[in-house]
DNA sequence: TTGAAAGCGCTAACAA
DNA sequence: TTGTTAGCGCTTTCAA
């Protein structure tokens, strides 16, 4: 190891750069923004400058000045969520052409969490934000864009014409689990869903009882729900454990809300030396990357999640008029749910 | 969906709030940051106005003013890893304590991506940065850090004493995953590794080197490594499917430099109609949380993710002087390495 | 307890 | 082509 000096002064600003390449500050910031302005040697002179003093511009004085910033913010439910951070990679993708940064934000759907975010983003005047809203949150977002930040709702729909958001078609995601199942046979079906708060949930769940009633079912018979607290896998294997152990449910598959639910549903099974398709069918939702490499290959639900980023993205920095996109989801089956 | 005005004018500042509720910017700005010191009842005719106005504070002109703001940044190399989502969390825990914000970029081993992301933190004088870094960056973080910005490093460990870094034992790591399989009778290994500008890489084979000298072993005759452009499951898919097709490798046994990689490995061995560990024994770095559920569960390195983001934050935050850290990986033994 | 005013570092309009 | 200067919106010192 080597031990460098850390300077204790002020950092260098464009004054003292001027001061040491003799020449104003209009002509270093002309330097520093409209370069062919400035005649060849005096330019490098302040370039020689700018580097001994390692002059880095102040973001904050700049944009005072200047109004806006090439940055976007977004914020996700979860950063550990793949569908999440596939879909910041897509966001990420677009805003690369136009040299725009991104500022990523997870509000882990703690409310606090999220409105020091939006907050934050709103006070250093973001180009604008992408965000999944949690509970609650939609009615800042409304206020946020009647101040003038543009904002894209993410993976959620729009209650207005003038903001602009990219969302999948849960109900029909949901719908086309259920049924597949019931093509299966199967006559009582369990759902492992999460808590109403989050609205992907209460989507989700009309897409299965749409499903039931169209092929003829009543959902009282049919549907046994039960609802998680948080959609990780730990919870969904408590939540397995216990139908599986109270017995006497006639529930012969299982619809998951997430893969990572879908995750811990399928470690309860084993844990009781059961496996599915054999003993329980088993279907999930966001066809994570592993999702066919498990010990039985799951059957899930994908959503195109780095186009929504991409497109979501590509509304806020090129859309005249705000869009609104709804992509249709795709079943994926695999052997979790095959005929058994 | 309904439709709201959008206001194209200017948003309202300190002055607009003052002239509204008749009294001076002074004390606007009291009532914002020392309400203790205004009026009960000016306190509430401002409050009114910033209500009534919507006022939003100007970070750029407040952080002009004030130097420094409660920002942290963190770029990781690639934002849909698990190992670098849940030391993102782990980073967010600690900041949350202190009321602090984290601004995520992910570099995705761009090096424009992340000198952009660099220098966007620098210029906002964010707080501190904690950065992964990748091949080449540490040039200018050792610049960013002699400049006055408090620099962690991530998953690293630091070339100055004082630059904090908060890393893991890489060489340990690999060697208890070699040794590992060396004590199940293996012979010949094969290492699916990336390229070493990944410093990761460089440590991981060094282990694995020092692994196999120690047990009298010439790596010239038990070693395969095979070097892969990016660690994702595709390409490790694609090496190992190379190795088996090849026959005559000899090798009994696979080490991955992480999880993706091995479950790519998992699914050639599994289109050949082979399986671990029978046919090839399999062992993986990172332990995600899909590990153990596997069609073969895998056997792992594990690393203290969620703690290594919260101590580099505490470090950021807390300490007098710049710590150095370093975390010990645990090899966590699953049936894909079991004696077979 | 409140008000007036200086100034943070930069950009751009205008003058030379 | 270069220099001078007003002012972006805020905080804070000093005076009233």
């Amino acid at each position: 190891m080597t031990t460098t000096s850390r300077p204790i002064q002020r950092r260098a600003g464009i004054a003292d750069v001027a001061q040491l390449a003799g020449v104003s500050v209009g002509t270093v910031s002309n330097v520093l923004n409209r370069p062919d302005r400035v005649a060849e040697n005096t330019r490098a002179k302040v370039q020689k400058a700018i580097d001994e003093l390692s002059f880095v511009r102040n973001a904050s004085a700049r944009q005072l000045r200047e109004g806006t910033i090439h940055t976007v913010g977004a914020i996700v439910l979860d950063i550990t969520n793949p569908f999440f951070t596939e879909t910041a990679r897509g966001i990420e993708d677009r805003l690369d052409q136009d040299e725009y940064t991104l500022m990523l934000g997870s509000s882990d759907e703690d409310p606090n969490r999220e409105s020091r975010l939006l907050r934050l983003f709103e006070e250093h005047g973001v180009r604008g934000m992408l965000v999944t809203p949690s509970r609650g949150s939609l009615e800042s977002l409304i206020r946020i864009h009647e101040r003038g930040t543009e904002v894209v709702l993410l993976d959620h729909t729009s209650p207005l014409t003038t903001m602009a958001s990219v969302s999948v078609d849960d109900v029909r995601g949901a719908a086309l689990a259920t049924t597949h199942l019931l093509d299966q046979g199967h006559e009582r079906i369990a759902f492992l869903n999460g808590p109403v708060s989050i609205r992907q949930c209460v989507d989700r769940r009309d897409g299965v009882i749409r499903a039931l009633v169209e092929a003829g079912k009543d959902p009282a018979d049919s549907l046994v729900e039960i609802t998680l607290e948080s959609l990780n896998a730990d919870h969904g294997s408590r939540a397995m454990g216990g139908l599986l152990d109270e017995g006497r449910s006639g529930v012969t598959a299982t619809f998951c809300v997430n893969d990572f639910t879908a995750l811990g549903a399928l470690r309860a099974l084993r844990e009781r030396g059961m496996q599915a398709p054999r003993d329980m069918a088993m279907v999930g939702y966001d066809d994570v990357n592993f999702a066919p490499e498990l010990a039985t290959p799951l059957t899930s639900v994908r959503q195109p999640t780095h186009e929504m980023g991409w497109r979501a993205a590509d509304l806020l920095l090129s859309s005249a008029e705000p869009g609104h996109v709804v992509y249709q989801p795709e079943l994926v089956v695999r052997a979790s749910s095959a005929p058994g």
